[in-house]
DNA sequence: AATCTTGTGATTGGATGCAATCCCGTCTAC
DNA sequence: GTAGACGGGATTGCATCCAATCACAAGATT
C-alpha cells in the first residue's frame, strides 16, 4: 500500500482514527463483547483474549480490560488474576440461585412498572406472546421472550431494578438457550398458557394476580432448567475430566467472589 | 543469546517491587476505595481524582480506572465519559427502590441461609443485637446492623445472592448513616424489637415467619427514611441551586444507566 | 517408565506519555 | 446586574512499552 508518499515511515494504516470518536472506547466494547456472549457467540467456558477483542472492536487492551471489568461485575464472565478471562460456567445451583432472585425481585419490578403499561403496550404483549407459538427458530424464540418481558417492564421509572433484572437475565441466557433447543410441544404450550394469563391479569389492573403468574412462570421455568442437570457445569467433579484444551472447564470459581 | 551476564546493568531501585505483589493492583484500589466509601469517607457528592486516589493506593491510574468501572457497577460512584467520577447520590425515589428491593431478595437469602444457622450464631446475633442497644456511637451502631444482618446471612453458600445484598447495602450506606444520626429513642427501640423477634423465629426455625419480619423490618426502615426526604438529592431542581462547587450535585444520572 | 525440573513462548498487569476534552475563573456585551 | 463567550489549566481517555507471571513441552533423574 501506499508508495504515493515518499516517507514510508507513519504507517498509521490510512485512517488516523478509525472510530475513537463514538465517545468512549471501553463502552463500546463492554457492550459489544456483552451482545455478543449473550448471542451466543462465546459460549460459556469460552477463553477470551484481550488482544483478540482489542482488534475485533478495534482498541487498545486498556480498554477491553476495563470492559472485563465491567462484565465480570455483571455476572457474564470471570477474571483470573494473571491467568485470563473465561465466559461464566454457571452451575445448576448456582443458576437456580439467579432464578429464584428472579422469582422475587421481577414482580416487583413488574408492579412498579404495571401503573404505566398503556393499552398499547398490552396489545404489543398479545402479538410477542403470539410470534413465541408461531415461531419454531430458538433464537427468534429467545429473542421475544426476553422482548416480551423487557416490554411488560418497560415503564417502570426505575435504574436499579431494571438494570438488576437485565443483568439477571443476560446471566443465565446460555442456559435458558440450550434448555430451549429440547423444549417440548406441552411446555412450550404451558409458557404461551402463562403468558396470555399475564397480559389478561395487566389487562385486568390485578397487579397482585400479576404478581403471582409471573412468580409462578419463572418458578416452573427453574424447576424445568433443574430438571436437565447435563445443561451445566459439574459440581462433584473438582477436577476436570477434560484436562483443559483452549476451554479450561473451571479456572477458578465460575462466579467472582467479589 | 547474550553473554554470560559479565554487565552489572539492572538497577532494580533496591526493592524490586515494594508493593507490586499483593496479586492485582485494582481489586486492591477497588477494595480499599470501596471501603472509604462505605465508611463515609467521601460523602456522596463528592469527586474522585484518579491522580489522588492512585496516590493513596500507590499504583498508577491504569489499575484505578479499572476499580472505578467495578465501583460503578457496584453502584457506589457514578463515572461520566470525559468528565470523571463522582460518589452516587440517591434521590428518594431510587433509594426507595433498593430498600424495596432488599425487602425482596434478602428474605429470600435468610431462607436460603437458614439451614445452616447454629446455636452459636444465634448467640452471636443475641449479642450483636443487645450491643447495637448499648452504644450510642453513630459509626458502631451501623457497624453492628451490617454485622448482624450479614452474620444471619453468612451460613447461605450463594454466590451471586450475598453479593447483590451487599451491594445493595453497601450504595444506602451514606442515607442510613445521615438518618441514624437522627433516630429516636422509639424507633431505635422498634429496630431492637424487630432485631429480636428475627432471632426467636429463627431459634425455632420457623422460616417463613423470619422472612415475613424481615421485610417489615426493611419496609419500615424504608417508611422512616421516606419520611426525611431532606437527606436526598432533590429531583424537581434540576439546575442545582448550589452552583457546583467541588461536587457537581447531578452531573450525568445518579445512577448509571447500563 | 513415571515424576520432577527446567526453559521458552505466550499472555496478562501496570507505568508512562500524549492527544482530546472538560472545568472554571475572567471578561465582554446587553 | 445577569447572561454568554473564552482561554488557560487541569483532568480524562487511550495507545504503546516493559516487567511479571503462567502454561506447556522437552529433558533429566530415580
Amino acid at each position: 500500500m501506499s508508495e504515493s508518499t515518499a516517507a514510508p515511515l507513519v504507517p498509521t494504516t490510512s485512517i488516523p482514527t478509525p472510530q475513537t470518536r463514538d465517545g468512549n472506547a471501553s463502552l463500546r466494547v463492554a457492550r459489544g463483547l456483552r451482545e455478543a456472549i449473550v448471542a451466543g457467540e462465546y459460549p460459556p467456558g469460552s477463553r477470551l483474549r484481550q488482544e483478540e477483542i482489542a482488534e475485533r472492536f478495534g482498541a487498545s487492551r486498556v480498554p477491553v480490560r476495563e470492559a472485563l471489568k465491567v462484565l465480570e461485575a455483571d455476572g457474564l464472565i470471570t477474571l483470573v488474576a494473571n491467568a485470563g478471562a473465561w465466559v461464566s460456567q454457571l452451575t445448576l445451583a448456582e443458576c437456580e440461585e439467579v432464578y429464584q432472585t428472579r422469582e422475587r425481585v421481577e414482580p416487583l419490578l413488574l408492579r412498579l412498572a404495571a401503573g404505566s403499561i398503556t393499552d398499547e403496550t398490552l396489545d404489543e404483549l398479545d402479538s410477542l406472546a403470539e410470534a413465541m407459538v408461531a415461531t419454531d427458530d430458538v433464537e427468534e424464540f429467545l429473542r421475544l421472550d426476553r422482548a416480551f418481558h423487557l416490554a411488560m417492564y418497560a415503564g417502570a421509572r426505575t435504574l436499579v431494578l431494571s438494570d438488576l433484572v437485565e443483568r439477571l437475565w443476560n446471566s443465565t441466557q446460555p442456559y435458558r438457550r440450550a434448555y430451549t433447543l429440547m423444549i417440548d410441544a406441552h411446555s412450550q404450550r404451558i409458557v404461551h398458557d402463562e403468558h396470555h394469563m399475564l397480559v389478561t391479569a395487566l389487562r385486568e389492573a390485578d397487579v397482585d394476580s400479576a404478581e403471582r403468574i409471573l412468580e409462578g412462570h419463572i418458578r416452573r421455568t427453574r424447576r424445568r432448567l433443574a430438571a436437565h442437570p447435563q445443561l451445566f457445569a459439574d459440581t462433584t467433579t473438582d477436577r476436570p475430566t477434560t484436562p483443559r484444551q483452549t476451554t479450561p472447564r473451571q479456572k477458578g470459581p465460575s462466579w467472582p467472589s467479589q
